[in-house]
DNA sequence: TCTTGACTTTCCCGTTACGGGAAGGTGCAT
DNA sequence: ATGCACCTTCCCGTAACGGGAAAGTCAAGA
């Protein structure tokens, strides 16, 4: 060899790039010394390979993982499968940011919360998929939210006598679009393991499956207006809108030896990603 | 306990979160059940612990890692250190956005290139920080490139009488601010391991640290300028501005047995981010 | 009461692209 | 001969689980 032979470190120097980094491109493959001695392992590496050394960097600077990378370097790739790539990259890329931006603007939410109110929220929003499910309910026009207990006496007494199972907790979703406090169209639910038919009041049907923001609300319902508070705010901010029907699920209510304060309430609420008039 | 209590399995679907998920956070001791059987060792949960796992989740969207929510969930952090680490994220998104754009950038204008030439370049631009050396070079404003030779033969031979080591290839620099064919001010040197004093033509100086796109040219030097333009163009798509003095090191040059053709050259051109006028 | 079948447990491996460090062998200059 | 800087392999650790194996458990139906 004419050519001068560099031993990891020299090469490493000369490259910048680590030489644990250069015997990990060896041992996957990527970039093979020109020459290892036999007896020593001792590697050798010549200025002809910093091309390839270069293009690998240049690659992981475009975010290519190192078997993409390989993939990328062996000879008979077309330029069509470069561009491929390079736009599924870019494609990558972009939703990596569009996520990046969506959780920026989560902090900045919370940022500004606690620069409101000076203390931080005790609800927490988060997103969830909620599968879809076969349910039981009894969707009526009552005077009164008060009334709302009897709904749920009439669906558990059918269910009890007609031996459905029930799975998952007992829901009230509200199918008016805003608050309202006298008649309100209620249904209160609850989900199946099995399916039935509809039967008078009593009406089966699917619940579809959807992506909501919700909130753990502890204690009485008459606070659970702050719950919908910080669920609305948390909308607002994260740029997204709010779909009807909202739900509440009682994963702990009334019962024996329960007081309110032991009361604890998810409340969901649908969500699409908002069609942009503020951005 | 007249609450219900939940298997893993039921808890991982109320919360829908994985129950392998709960297991590791268990196992951190990010979120212990309620209750382990003290002989089977299943685990159970009760709802009260969904507004902890709900913040959990929350933090985690917030983009915090498990150990960071570990310290938020300890029940002594005031506001004031939440808010900080809050900051403390937000900057750290907006690093990680600004990194996600400057790569969405580099894609682009590689893709951009192959719908202009139908050709993936031969060149490959990098960003490199080289460190600061110790360098001997001679620089003078010689009527033409051929005489870059004589530059180093002086050079060369001076080292050599006093016992000077040197380290790296040898290199050019250019220090005109643009090309000119005629009385260039080149500076022609190389790196050393100690340092020596000026003598004449002969300087002793430091290369300060910088940082630089470099790119490989392999062949002529005549063909040279085409790596000059795949840089430049490099640096304008990707929103660097150059500096002056830009280097060519020659990793490997003329000498015996050597053809045109085995040259091997970096050109090295120092950047600073672009005054944005183009953003 | 027995038997499924659906759950659960622990344990171990794999993921990415290396960095840190240990134990031991080399190359080169004195 | 002796440093001393360098090289080698090997192993562990990373973050947050997912996949899968082997073995134990629970609840309901026959």
């Amino acid at each position: 060899m004419e050519t001068p032979m560099f031993k990891i470190g020299d090469f490493s120097k000369l490259s910048q790039v680590s030489s644990k980094a250069l015997r990990y491109y060896d041992d996957i493959g990527l970039l093979k010394p020109v020459h290892v001695d036999r007896f020593t392992g001792y590697r050798y590496y010549s200025v002809d390979q910093l091309p390839r050394l270069n293009r690998i960097v240049a690659l992981k600077e475009l975010g290519f993982a190192l078997d993409q990378i390989a993939q990328l370097l062996e000879e008979n790739v077309s330029v069509e499968q470069l561009q491929g790539m390079l736009l599924l990259k870019q494609a990558e890329i972009e939703r990596h940011i569009e996520a990046e931006q969506q959780r920026l603007r989560r902090v900045q939410a919370r940022l500004q919360q606690i620069a409101y109110e000076h203390t931080a929220s005790v609800y927490d929003v988060i997103t969830k998929h909620v599968e879809g499910s076969a349910i039981a309910s009894i969707r009526e026009r009552i005077p009164d939210y008060s009334h709302v207990g009897h709904l749920f006496n009439a669906l558990f007494a059918y269910l009890g006598e007609q031996h459905i199972s029930t799975s998952g907790p007992p829901f009230v979703r509200y199918h008016d679009g805003e608050y309202r406090e006298d008649n309100p169209d209620v249904e209160a639910g609850i989900a199946l393991e099995g399916v039935g038919e509809t039967d008078g009041r009593i009406r089966f049907s699917r619940l579809p499956a959807m992506t909501v923001a919700t909130t753990i609300h502890t204690g009485h319902y008459e606070t659970l207006s702050l719950a919908y508070g910080a669920l609305l705010e948390w909308i607002e901010a994260n740029g997204y809108e709010m779909c009807v029907p909202n739900r509440e699920l009682y994963l702990r209510g009334p019962g024996p030896k329960r007081t309110p304060q032991d009361y604890i309430t998810e409340v969901q609420m649908p969500i699409v990603a908002r069609t942009s008039p503020s951005e």
